[in-house]
RNA sequence: GCGAAAGUGGCGGAAUUGGCAGACGCGCUAGACUUAGGAUCUAGUGGGGUAACCCGUGAGGGUUCGAGUCCCUCCUUUCGCACCA
């Protein structure tokens, strides 16, 4: 009958029309259930459509949502868009085409797609970040943070990406580069916005150890912070005048203070006019100057040590010894203080330039092989350190800390590599800040009852270059008076970075339509997330961002808890030959993407589906095989052909065998499924209708329900469908997960396999659990293992019981 | 340079975590059904050897009755950090 083959054209639209309407998607906040949040990271709507990469990152959250859901949960499995940013600028600049338009466009089209791979999203919760009911509670956060002084103007360098025409954060510099555009980026002394993520420094890296996240990840992050624990020891520098001005160092190793033999200050450390004398002068503003005109990428490419001597010398706090002053750009002005006493004796870097510019070297941690060719950085013994001489290195770091501390010329204190973030940018696609800048006030926020201020419309998008948003050409928008004094005031024309956004919106979610709050009582317990399914690629910025918002909006009681994701998955990426010729990470740009709707039309979306999951293990990277989608589809029709060619003629009762095979399908999904090992899930499908196809005989109804209920998550439609033509109704989804009995998935009998000398020789068939003797008993019988042991002794021998007979025999 | 992960047939990958290496799939070979097959089904498929057997998880060593799995040395690839004192 040609009803009876498996018409995936037919079965996939109706199934998501069928979900559509019965509301299947939405998460009712009354449900009584216990609620499961899973969440996929949401996407910038790009206006090129999806390839089978991204197809990858979505098919597996929604895969593990409807598990969830069979398992008893309320699951809240939303999607929305991260809309801001310079791509929708960059088109409206491009076409012509206003960014609020070119993304809805982008929306539209992205959705229709995300259907396409039937996965369960309830788009009543859809979120927008340029939706301005959105961006108010963005700006809302904003004004928070500075109302508790977490969000300060400050004039200072910042990086600057020439390309993209604004400031940005060191977050978004890579290897020096623009990570939006891969521009190199400058410097640029401009006003802006911080963020001080830096007071979370502590509670960022502390609350890494209890999120059920991968190890990498949280290194990443604890890289990121960097903190670093030591001492802030001030030298006494002698100014050319002789009187002496005081220069804070900072150091993790205050036990090798003793071996300092000189100093090194940054190029921009502010004291280096004032401690370069006269004959000096030249040379270093030589240095100076060349250092300006330095990339940070130049820099980084770097391999030689540059400096140059100041002519002043400072005095050693613990042993007053007069070391030179130098600068060199090795070390940095953004960290620490900006000046290190330097310890060629044990640190590597002080070594290599103590050794070019010839100046001395004095071991003062007893170093197993001499110091002379390399830098000795381990601990030992502390030699030539006076009173300290004879001490344990590790001892005598808190020892000279005390000491110092004493003395009032140092004090124990962490470093941590992280910054505060640089808020601003010189944009137009973003949200504005919602500052008003008053000549008697000072900055003051816009009242929240005036919140969002809305982005205006505005002619010209392009960024200007100058350090001012476009939007600072509006005047209209921009003279506003003081929500203060009311006097006459002007609009802060900067706006936020993409960022902004998306540190926070998996929390409106929970509530996207709550108009008096962020987040409303009812929204509240579906939080936190669950389970955050996303990229790699997010593992430092978007992930610490979020971290911060929300645990900035647990202390003013906004949320109840300060971790927004309790557990965490990166998924691989989808790599193909691109036409470099080399596998590279399938998209647009590298021009290897694989169109997926071709994919779906022939084989189907189940069938895209669960190969995706097939490809690989979802941890890793995999190379698209374009024969790889034949063999699931393969398998779909010989599943749908075994379910319906007995439908309706079930056996009465299940055979032993059958029984067996039943359970183990279910045991082999539910551990794969728990531990994420979606690729072998798809094989346990496999392995299962083979082995009941080749057994030529109709199953029973139970085993066939089963098989329905757990290939669910993975081919939904394919399942609904059989599920109601095997006469179930309503969706297979309302059915619950299904359990195994232990006394059918451990066998009654098992295969022991016999070695002789550590090589396999044969195998035996005995008694689950059968003592040793039993099996020893069944080897010596067995032809194969006899012929090793005719006229042998048998010296040893280990039996683990239902697995392995080793005999040792000479 | 430092750190992390990984290296298994022609290919993607399995392996209950120390116990029969190569599940499952792709590809390939042979056969069946077919006017036909790029459909479907059946059988086979790590390498060598007529065979008994031997060899095989990047290379080399070690621990063990037994190692893809543990330890040491090295090589390669990918990713992250990259003067953070």
């Amino acid at each position: 009958m040609a009803d009876d083959f498996y018409n995936h054209q037919e079965i996939e639209p109706k199934w998501r029309e069928y979900w559509r309407d019965q509301k299947l998607h939405e998460a009712r906040d009354d449900d009584p259930r216990p609620k499961y949040y899973c969440l996929d990271m949401f996407p910038y709507p790009s206006g090129s459509g999806l390839h089978v990469g991204h197809w990858r990152s979505y098919v597996l959250p929604d895969c593990w949502s409807r598990y969830k859901w069979l398992q008893g949960y309320k699951v809240l499995h939303p999607m929305g868009w991260d809309a801001f940013g310079s791509p929708a600028e960059n088109d409206a600049i491009k076409k012509g085409i206003q960014p609020a338009i070119g993304t809805r466009n982008n929306i539209e089209n992205f959705k229709r797609q995300l259907n396409e791979i039937g996965a369960i999203y309830d788009w009543t919760r859809e979120v927008n970040t340029t939706d301005p009911g959105y961006y108010k509670w963005t700006q809302w956060i904003f004004v928070q943070m500075f109302k508790h002084d977490l969000a300060y103007k400050t004039f200072m360098p910042v990086n600057w990406c020439p390309s993209c025409k604004t400031g940005i954060a060191n977050e978004d510099v890579v290897n020096g580069r623009c990570e939006r555009c891969g521009a190199e980026v400058t410097k640029k002394e401009l006003n802006q916005w911080m963020l001080r993520i830096t007071r979370y420094a502590d509670r960022l890296l502390d609350n890494l150890k209890d999120l059920d996240w991968p190890d990498k990840v949280k290194t990443m992050q604890a890289n990121w912070i960097g903190r670093s624990e030591g001492a802030e020891v001030t030298f006494q520098a002698i100014k050319t005048d002789g009187t002496h001005v005081p220069v804070r160092i900072f150091t993790t190793r205050p036990d090798t203070l003793f071996g300092a033999t000189y100093m090194v200050l940054a190029p921009e450390h502010p004291l280096v006019g004032e401690l370069t004398t006269a004959g000096r002068r030249d040379e270093v503003q030589v240095y100076l100057d060349k250092v300006k005109s330095e990339s940070d990428v130049d820099r980084a490419a770097k391999t030689e040590k540059t400096g140059a001597f100041t002519g002043s010398y400072a005095i050693n706090p613990v042993n007053h010894a007069k070391i030179p002053v130098w600068i060199a750009d090795y070390v940095l002005m953004g960290y620490g203080t900006g000046a290190i006493m330097a310890v060629p004796a044990h640190d590597e870097r002080d070594h290599e330039f103590a050794t070019l510019f010839g100046l001395p070297i004095v071991e003062v941690i007893q170093s197993p092989a001499g110091i002379e060719k390399e830098a000795y950085c381990g601990e030992g013994t502390m030699i030539n350190s006076g009173e300290f001489t004879g001490r344990p290195s590790t001892e005598g770091k808190t020892a000279i800390v005390v000491w110092l501390q004493a003395k009032g010329v140092g004090k124990g204190t962490i470093n941590y590599k992280l910054r505060d973030w640089v808020f601003s940018r010189q944009r137009y696609w973003g949200e504005p800040i919602p500052i008003i800048h008053c000549p008697k006030c000072g900055s003051v926020p816009v009242d929240e009852k005036d919140l969002p201020v809305r982005l205006p419309e505005v002619e010209r998008y392009q960024p200007t270059g100058t350090g001012e948003s476009p939007l600072a050409a509006i005047v209209e928008w921009v003279n506003v008076p003081c929500p203060k004094c009311s006097g006459p005031a002007k609009r802060e024309t900067d706006t936020m970075p993409q960022w902004a956004g998306s540190s926070w919106y998996f929390l409106r979610y929970a509530s996207p339509h709550a108009t008096g709050a962020l987040v409303s009582e009812e929204g509240k317990p579906w939080l936190p997330i669950d389970m955050y399914v996303g990229g790699i690629e997010h593992a430092v910025l978007h992930l610490l961002y979020s971290r911060f918002f929300t645990m900035f909006l647990c202390d003013i009681g906004v949320v109840p808890f300060d971790e927004p994701f309790k557990r965490l998955f990166n998924q691989g990426m989808i790599t193909y030959i691109g036409k470099s010729g080399k596998v590279e990470k399938m998209s647009k740009s590298k021009g290897n993407v694989v169109n997926p709707d071709g994919l779906v039309q022939e084989f189907g979306c189940d069938s895209l589906r669960m190969y995706e999951l097939f490809v690989g293990p979802p941890e890793l990277d995999a190379e698209w095989n374009d024969k790889g989608i034949e063999g699931v589809y393969r398998f779909l029709k010989r599943a749908w052909h075994w379910v319906t060619m007995h439908n309706g003629r079930w056996s009465a009762a299940p055979s032993k065998e059958m029984l067996v095979l039943r359970h183990l399908l279910v045991k082999n999904v539910t551990d794969r499924l728990e531990s994420f090992r979606m690729n072998t899930i798809v094989s346990s499908f496999m392995e299962f209708v083979n082995e009941v196809t080749s057994m030529r005989k109709a199953p029973d109804k139970a085993t066939v329900e089963v098989f329905l209920v757990a290939i669910a998550p993975f081919a939904p439609h394919f399942a609904e469908e059989l599920w109601s033509r095997t006469g179930h109704s309503p969706s297979v989804f309302f059915q619950s997960w299904p359990k195994w009995d232990e006394t059918y998935t451990t066998a009654d009998t098992v295969t022991v396999a016999v070695q002789i000398n550590g090589k396999l020789r044969g195998t035996i068939v005995v008694k689950a659990e059968a003592g040793e003797a039993e099996v020893m008993t069944a080897a010596s019988q067995n032809p194969d293992v006899a012929r090793y042991l005719d006229g042998k002794q048998i010296r040893k021998q280990v039996y683990v019981k239902n697995r392995i007979l080793n005999l040792v025999v000479s």
